[in-house]
RNA sequence: GUCCCCAUCGUCUAGCCUGGCCUAGGACAUCGCCCUUUCAAGGCGGUAACGCGGGUUCAAAUCCCGCUGGGGACGCCA
C-alpha cells in the first residue's frame, strides 16, 4: 500500500473530551505521526439537539493540553447536509433507501414488546416493500440491507468478524426533519475525506457491517478497520461518571501532566514489551496495531498517579515552576497580583519538593512554607517537638544562623554538627524541632536545603517564633 | 432475549500467531528490609495469575471444541 494514510478522530460534541475518546484520539494520532500520515479532526455534530458549540470548544481545548494537534479540521458535519442529501437521493433513486412511515413513538412501542417478548429488537422491514407513498407527517429514510448473505469485516485488531445479513436491520439513515444520520455520514465523510483507516472504540465494531453495506451501495473501496478495546471503571462497567473523574480537563485541574495522561492512556491496550515510561518519540515510533490488545482495560487511577509523580521526578525544575504557577494561585499560595516571584529560586525550591509531589497541586501545597510569611503548626508536632527540651537547641542554632557567613548546605551543615556535638545529641535531634519551627510540620525535604531556599531571615523570625512559643507556655 | 467481542497476579500487561527456553516475566498497589535528620525518592526481597471441562500432541498459558464469566450492540444517539 504506497496510499498515505488518512485517519480521523470524530467525536460528538455532546459532552467533554472523556479519557475513552482521548484514548481513541490518541491511538489515531499515534498512528497517523507513526507512518507520516495525516490526523484529521471531524466534529459529528448531526444530532442537533444534543450538540453545542460549548463542547466543540471543550473537546479541542482538550486535544490542545493533551498534544493531540490535528493536521486538518476541525470540520463539522453541519452546513454539509446538501453532500448527504444527494448521497441519500441517489440510494432512493436506486432501490436502496425507502421511505418508512412508522413514527418513533410506534417504533419504541414495537421495540418494547419485542423485548418482552424476548425477540429481536431490530426493524421489522414493515414499509420496505410499499409501493406507494403513505400520506401523514413527513418519513424517514431507511436503508435497504441485503437480507442474505454475510457481511465480513476484517479488522486489524480483532480478525475476521462475520455477520449474517439477515440480522442487519434497516437503519434509518435521514431522519424525518430532514438530518442525516450517523451511519449515513460517517461513510459519506470517510469517504469525502480519503480516510484510510478507520480507528475507533469496539462499541462501534456492530455498526461496521452496516456501513459496509452502505460503501457497497455507493460502490466505493472499504477502508482498513481497527476496533479498540473498551476502556472499563473499577466495576468492570464500562467507564462513566460514576466511577469520577472522567474528563480529561479534569486531569489537568488535579495537577496532572499531559505526558503523563498519554503515557498511562497508551498503555491501556498497547505495550511495547517491560517498558512503561515513554517519550512521545519513542511512542510515534513503536506504535503500531500489533502490540494492540483485545481485552478491554479496567483505568487504574493509582498508576496514572506514579506515572505523574514520575513525569513530575524527571521534569526539569524551571519547566515545573512555571507549570505550577496558576496553581499556586489557585491554593491562594501567591495572589494573582502579587509583585513577580523570583522563577531561579522558585526552581531552587522545586528542586528539593519534586521527588515528593506526585501532582502539580501537591507540589504548589509543599511550596507554601517556603513562600509565605509565616507557618502555622500542626497541632501534634508542636506538642512533640517545640517544648522545653528543644529550647536551648533551638536558641543555640537561632544564634548561630544569625553569625554565620556561610549559608550554603554544606555550610549549614557545620553548624549543625557543631552544635549537636556540644550538647551530645543526634542531628536528628535537633532537625526535628528546627523542621517544626520551619515548616510547621515534621515531614519536609532535608533540613540544610530547607534553611537554605527560605533563606536568613525568614529563618530567623520563624526561630524566634518558635523559641517564643515554648517560652510563653511556660 | 438476539447478535458481536473478550478472558494470564487485585489492576495494567509480557509470553500465545511460529506448542518445549514458563519453576509464567515486568509495572502499579500491598507487605518486609536497606539507605536515612523527617517524609519522599531510590535499592533489595515477599505475597499474588494462565476461569472451568474436554480434546489434539511425546509435550499446551500457547492449537481446537464446549461451558462459565465479563463487556458491547440491538435509537429518527454517535
Amino acid at each position: 500500500m504506497t496510499e498515505k494514510v488518512r485517519v480521523r478522530f470524530a467525536p460528538s460534541p455532546t459532552g467533554f473530551l472523556h479519557i475513552g475518546g482521548a484514548r481513541t484520539a490518541l491511538f489515531n494520532w499515534l498512528y497517523a505521526r507513526h507512518f507520516n500520515g495525516a490526523f484529521i479532526l471531524r466534529i459529528e455534530d448531526t444530532d442537533r439537539s444534543r450538540s453545542t458549540d460549548e463542547y466543540i470548544e471543550e473537546i479541542t481545548k482538550g486535544m490542545k493540553w493533551l498534544g493531540l494537534d490535528w493536521d486538518e479540521g476541525p470540520f463539522r458535519q453541519t452546513g454539509r447536509f446538501d453532500l448527504y442529501k444527494s448521497y441519500v437521493d441517489k440510494l432512493l433513486k436506486e432501490d436502496r433507501a425507502y421511505y418508512c412511515y412508522c413514527s418513533p413513538a410506534e417504533l419504541e412501542a414495537r421495540r418494547k414488546e419485542a423485548a418482552a417478548r424476548g425477540g429481536a429488537l431490530a426493524y421489522d422491514g414493515r414499509c420496505r416493500d410499499l409501493s406507494s407513498p403513505v400520506g401523514g407527517p413527513p418519513p424517514a429514510v431507511r436503508f435497504k440491507m441485503p437480507r442474505k448473505g454475510r457481511t465480513i469485516v476484517n479488522d486489524l485488531i480483532k480478525g475476521e468478524v462475520v455477520f449474517e445479513n439477515e440480522r442487519l436491520d434497516d437503519l434509518i439513515i435521514l431522519r424525518s426533519d430532514g438530518t442525516p444520520t450517523y451511519n449515513l455520514t460517517v461513510v459519506v465523510d470517510d469517504v469525502d475525506m480519503k480516510i484510510t483507516h478507520v480507528i475507533r472504540g469496539d462499541d462501534h465494531l456492530n455498526n461496521t457491517p452496516k456501513q459496509i453495506q452502505i460503501y457497497n451501495a455507493f460502490g466505493y473501496e472499504l477502508p482498513e478497520f481497527a476496533h479498540l478495546p473498551m476502556i472499563l471503571g473499577p466495576d468492570k462497567a464500562r467507564l462513566s461518571k460514576r466511577h469520577g473523574a472522567t474528563s480529561v480537563m479534569a486531569y489537568y485541574e488535579m495537577g496532572y501532566l499531559p505526558d503523563a495522561l498519554i503515557n498511562y492512556l497508551v498503555r491501556l491496550g498497547w505495550s511495547y514489551g517491560d517498558q512503561e515510561i515513554f517519550s512521545r518519540k519513542e511512542l510515534i515510533k513503536y506504535f503500531t496495531f500489533e502490540n494492540v490488545g483485545k481485552a478491554a482495560a479496567v483505568f487504574n487511577p493509582e498508576k496514572l498517579l506514579w506515572l505523574n509523580s514520575q513525569y513530575i521526578i524527571n521534569s526539569s525544575s524551571e519547566n515545573l515552576a512555571e507549570l505550577v504557577l496558576p496553581f499556586l494561585e489557585k491554593e491562594s499560595i501567591i495572589s494573582a497580583g502579587q509583585p513577580q516571584i523570583d522563577m531561579a529560586w522558585l526552581s531552587k525550591a522545586i528542586d528539593t519538593l519534586k521527588e515528593r509531589a506526585k501532582t502539580l497541586i501537591e507540589l504548589a501545597a509543599s511550596l507554601r512554607y517556603y513562600i509565605a510569611e509565616a507557618v502555622e503548626y500542626d497541632e501534634k508536632a508542636r506538642t512533640k517537638f517545640l517544648n522545653e527540651k528543644n529550647l536551648p537547641y533551638l536558641v543555640d542554632l537561632k544564634d548561630g544562623l544569625a553569625s554565620i557567613p556561610d549559608f550554603s548546605v554544606s555550610g549549614l551543615e557545620k553548624l549543625f554538627t557543631s552544635i549537636i556535638e556540644r550538647h551530645g545529641i543526634k542531628l536528628g535531634s535537633l532537625a526535628q524541632p528546627v523542621r517544626v519551627a520551619l515548616t510547621g510540620g515534621t515531614q519536609s525535604p532535608g533540613i540544610f536545603e530547607v534553611i537554605n531556599i527560605i533563606g536568613r531571615e525568614k529563618t530567623l523570625r520563624r526561630l524566634e517564633k518558635a523559641i517564643k512559643t515554648i517560652t510563653s507556655r511556660t
